[in-house]
DNA sequence: GTATTTCAATACGATACCGTCTCGTATTGT
DNA sequence: ACAATACGAGACGGTATCGTATTGAAATAC
């Protein structure tokens, strides 16, 4: 529960109030870390690096090696990364906080898009995602931290908010780029747009994973998706034809 | 492991084998039940309705509760139902066994599709997905069991085999025959075509679970993949264009 | 040199769960 | 009546994990 620091007991660590009362007056470098990676620890034997990398390191090759994220216990990692407990338990209060940093460590954000072109940049988008799928595939860790994720709101929280959420809007905004550049129509909301795009992108990499993952998908995408369904060799020659017409609403 | 029969215990049922030698030649009546749901119990107190509908809804009633899979314990459940535990066992080997039947009391087949027009039978079916979908939103259980069934490969496989790969097909089967039709361009592989019209309503459904699900959703999608994103207001001018031009490859 | 802090290791009491077994009772076929 | 089976309840011996505490060594600041 408690973050990191005060050495002292939970139950009776009032012994240590009285020394650190009487210090008088330390206050700017007293602060209590508030999160994140606090500054100087600045008076005993500094944390070890080489633990951290450890702990982190242990934990990646705990689900590497196909282990649900469950059955990771803080004993288990302790014990894999060579580690006691109370190192961990001094740096992540909880479990969650410890596989957040794990997800930062396997998942780097997306590379900015160019800008340059809409389609492009939509092209690129697709292309990121086949790329993350196919790793995906290759690894057992990523799989699984995916495929848990839901599980710990937290995580999927994160996940959602540093993955999936700025693509969205970065494709998006790419969306309406290419709308204003004239490469897309202007009569269909850019959020759907960029669902049609997106849509069966996401389900080849996620939903079925036995399908394969062609380095021309993207391409194969865009290009039915600007072109239609619509028979007629692309000449399209019914547009006042209602596309629901027939469909039972 | 055993699956449920014999009463006796596991690592010494040895006596009852005697008697059971000795019953001499009873044959056809003597089946090991194989798998589901036996026919007579036939000789002692038969196994209680009750028992197993309190056992299926306390598990129901937990993953409501927005308990997740893996926090569910036999005993727990047992406790919620009012039940021993030996009564769970007795029907169940297995946990993952037990979640099959709920799976299986929780999720309706998908209605077959009518099969009169292909492109009214695709529209039925992504209805359908946004109808599974809403009934997610309001629904802890539904969205705890989808969301963690990647974890147990069973149960995501009972699920892919029981609902997705079904839908897949039936779809692919309407975009087959729409194509025949003349309502569908032939130049474009089937299943790709079944992606495109279901990948967004996916996207929909279940990756962004704050996103609306308008009733003209399906509708719209539909509408737009027909149609085609090339702009030109339907009239597709330039059908020579690359699609894919610009986009970097 | 001394105080402080971290280190790995491990002991500790608490809790939860597993799967089997037993108990006394209830409900059925023969 | 009697044998067989199911019932709820829970005891039982194991195992695993939790989060805290202790220990003796090591590393650092003052």
């Amino acid at each position: 529960m408690r973050p990191a620091r005060g050495g002292g007991g939970g139950t009776k660590g009032e012994a240590l109030r009285d020394q650190e009362h009487g210090q008088e007056h330390g206050q700017e470098h007293d602060r209590e870390p508030v999160h994140g990676h606090e500054r100087e620890p600045r008076r005993g034997r500094p944390r070890s690096e080489a633990a951290e990398r450890a702990i982190l390191q242990a934990v990646v090759r705990l689900l590497e090696e196909g282990e649900p994220l469950a059955g990771l216990s803080i004993e288990r990692i302790a014990r894999t990364a060579g580690v006691g407990k109370a190192t961990i338990y001094r740096r992540w209060s909880d479990k969650e906080e410890l596989f957040m940093d794990v997800l930062r460590h396997i998942e780097p954000p997306e590379p900015p898009l160019s800008g340059t072109s809409g389609l492009a940049d939509i092209f690129a988008s697709l292309e990121s995602m086949r790329r993350r799928g196919l790793a995906q595939r290759n690894s057992a860790l990523l799989y699984n931290v995916f495929a848990q994720m839901k599980t710990h709101p937290k995580l999927w929280g994160a996940y959602q908010s540093t993955v999936i959420e700025p693509r969205r809007v970065a494709v998006t905004a790419a969306v309406r780029r290419a709308v204003a550049a004239g490469e897309l129509r202007a009569d269909i909301d850019a959020e759907l747009i960029e669902e049609l795009f997106v849509g069966p992108m996401l389900l080849r990499t996620i939903h079925r994973k036995e399908a394969p993952l062609d380095d021309d998908l993207p391409e194969r995408i865009i290009r039915a998706v600007l072109e239609g369904l619509r028979p007629g060799d692309g000449k399209t020659g019914d547009t006042a034809a209602d596309p629901a017409a027939g469909t039972g609403r």
